[in-house]
DNA sequence: CAGTGGTCTAGACCACTCA
DNA sequence: GAGTGGTCTAGACCACTGT
């Protein structure tokens, strides 16, 4: 419990090293307050500033949380969501459940929703190539940041053209039973095929806000489009994802 | 240029801002060399310290990298490489090509692959579990990384159980035309399905060197199962991929 | 050899939490 | 009110780069 001189590594390496052993071990478990930084200080014989660093690599790490004027804590985990291809079963949706509901009820998951916007705004590029209109149009937009065992777990927004949501309760707080895609189908479009596209990246300090990330945790950006049967996109849905909290699966058989 | 006092915003947090918008505006461009410590300390009238706080932050959003002794530059954004879900074509295989050349030649890029290790270890825990043998038997490993456009994307392990491979080329570093997949077609295990898991989160100290990642860039890990006609898991692979150069794409039906 | 990034010292002040 | 995290000052030394 001390700094060697001798060692390649930097004293606040050593520091981190030991601490993210103690917590490895178990000596210092999920929930367990650290040393603060006066105290960490002190007994390494380094100065506060060296101390923060080496608190300040394990908290990159997502090994460790802070909370001002209290301490800081090991990270206790969170539960991770499995999210499936299978979850847009057609089956789920004559049953009267949207995607996100099936996904959190098999798991066993309390869930909510939570409504942000419901609003005509313009398509920016992105959106604007998904759903066929030039940048700037004007398009449906359902944002909205849903909830898992009482922490957020992803900021989700989806696109519609404007005549496709019209008069459909997708405009609507409650999309009724089956979700927006139960709406779509009886708006007449027959829903066939789904392409996602995962994204890597940090979060904004807006997302990391909202999302209630730690430092250091990256996030997954998911984009899925919709196709009709006659091949038609339907809706654009870009989802900003914790990614701490969740594990995509995708099967699929070997193509000819 | 300077510091208000007023603002709520912390210096550092100012100066961050300040070169985020040049950056952003082109001001500086990719490539660029931004004001050394001591210079952005005398010209704000702050501290090294605080100055180098500033610019640490850029470099965690992955907009600036340092190369030490030389100075702090703006990053020069790597290619994204797309994966799809129809590599696997069993149609090129018989074209013979492996999957991840597919992938590269589709979009055009120079890659190559080199093989850090092949060889008979103990299966971990993730291992044993899908490839259904005890922890602790030893499996083949085939481990390698690859890279595109001369920069590291990818850590790519394929694990076996030794009967399956034992006497083919996949314990060569040569697998020969079409890749493992189709040495396993050979031994009589038909390729009939896929399951791919992508979880997301930092590297650790290792890989970010291995890949060359700059700081604050975070990875995918990509799990791979490979079931033959019968059912039975004839390969497990797990990869580390870098998140700034990987895009995830899937495509499916909407399952009945 | 001048300049650079990386890390460090030994403090300081502020806003906040918790008893 | 004692203790805490967060941020800051005004330097310092080292290993390294590029000329």
């Amino acid at each position: 419990m001390s700094i060697n001189p001798a060692d390649p590594r930097t004293p606040a390496e050593q520091i981190a090293d030991q601490l993210r052993d103690q917590i490895g071990t178990g000596a210092l478990p999920p929930g367990a307050r650290l040393p603060s930084e006066r105290q960490l200080a002190e007994r390494y014989g380094v100065s506060t500033t060296t101390a923060v660093r080496a608190i300040e690599r394990l908290r990159d790490e997502g090994l460790v949380v802070s909370r001002p004027g209290a301490g800081r804590f090991v990270r206790v985990p969170r539960q991770l969501v499995r999210v499936g291809s299978d979850r847009y079963a057609r089956w789920r949706r004559d049953a009267g459940k949207a995607p996100f509901q099936a996904e959190m009820e098999d798991a066993g998951i309390e869930w909510r929703q939570e409504i942000l916007e419901l609003a005509e705004v313009p398509a920016d590029d992105v959106v604007a190539h998904w759903l066929n209109v030039e940048p700037g149009t004007p398009v449906w937009v359902r944002r909205r940041r849903t909830w898992a065992e009482g922490e957020p777990t992803q900021l989700a927004d989806s696109f519609y053209r404007l005549e496709v949501v019209s008069g459909t309760a997708i405009q609507q707080e409650n999309t009724g039973p089956g979700g927006g895609h139960a709406r779509l189908e009886e708006q007449g479009y027959r829903i066939s095929r789904f392409r996602e596209e995962i994204r890597v990246r940090m979060p904004s300090a807006q997302e990391s806000h909202d999302l209630h990330l730690a430092g250091g945790t990256p996030v997954a950006e998911l984009h899925r489009i919709t196709y009709s049967e006659s091949g038609e996109v339907v809706e654009f849905f870009r989802s900003v994802m914790a990614g701490d909290r969740h594990i995509f699966g995708y099967e699929f058989e070997a193509p000819e």
